[in-house]
DNA sequence: TATTGTTATACTCTATAACTATA
DNA sequence: TATAGTTATAGAGTATAACAATA
């Protein structure tokens, strides 16, 4: 008979799972700093690119800008983030972190860091090394946006 | 010198941007039969031990009463689950599935197959089989709640 | 007209805490 | 007092669409 398959035969299940497991655990760690994971994400990008446009930010993170301007709003009500007029185009705008904005990353890289050995711990090296392949070719496949892009 | 390690060095980054992508896209084929995946995991479950108090539930699917107090209220209002009072303890409730929503629950299973097929057919059988053993270890690590604990 | 960015609106997910009824 | 469940409140994340300014 043709019956209905187990939840738990679903990878995408699984992958939920665990990723929402991790995330909440590095959104408790990094809410002593008083910042999100996609704040993270933000300044991190930043923190490279320092000086980018919003609608490149939303390109590179799969978001829409909307959902962009209103993180950047939340970022600079932080002192995180500065906005600016770009000269060339008066239409455009330039995000970039600030003094504290940069001073920031490197404790909240800490505790990526942190968060990231001790969850995936569980693993040996070459386990994680294998489920970092699997993931990059998923998401080779799928188009779906990543920092290096 | 002890510089900040890239977004993309991070597994749970990864893990993050290829579960969205997962959950997004299975979210939008779901839509057409007007039920979100949080739904759709209580349907499943429901589905197997017909009739289970909102408790049980909150503890199998990791989330707090109160959140699924608000699932279970939308399920109500679609007709899919109904909510009984349970004689022994007048304190309790039983959630079970009408005979729409059990109707439902073998469509759905049929989105989340092809979804599942379609996102993870970018991989080998075998890198499927690896995937799905990585990720059960780590559950198993961190008490990460699984329909089948 | 098209594009950049913001703002308004709306909905899901989730958590905490107050509250009600029962034990 | 403790427990089962609901309800209230709040904030994060996301999307769509309307809007303003500029190109």
């Amino acid at each position: 008979m043709p019956s209905v398959s187990d939840l738990d035969s679903h990878l995408g299940y699984w992958l939920r799972m665990v990723s929402n497991a991790v995330s909440q655990r590095f959104a408790r760690a990094m809410e002593a700093e008083g910042v999100t994971v996609a704040e993270w994400v933000v300044l991190r990008m930043l923190f490279d690119v320092d000086g980018i446009a919003p609608s490149m930010l939303a390109e590179r993170m799969g978001m829409t800008r909307g959902a962009i301007s209103k993180l950047a709003e939340r970022l600079i009500d932080k002192g995180l983030v500065a906005r600016a007029p770009n000269p060339d185009d008066k239409r455009a705008h330039t995000l970039a972190l600030t003094g504290q904005g940069r001073a920031l990353v490197p404790r909240l890289a800490v505790l990526a860091d942190d968060n990231d050995a001790s969850f995936f711990g569980a693993l040996r090296a070459e386990e994680r090394r294998a489920l970092r392949r699997l993931l990059e070719k998923i998401a080779a496949a799928h188009d779906v946006k990543t920092p290096t892009d």
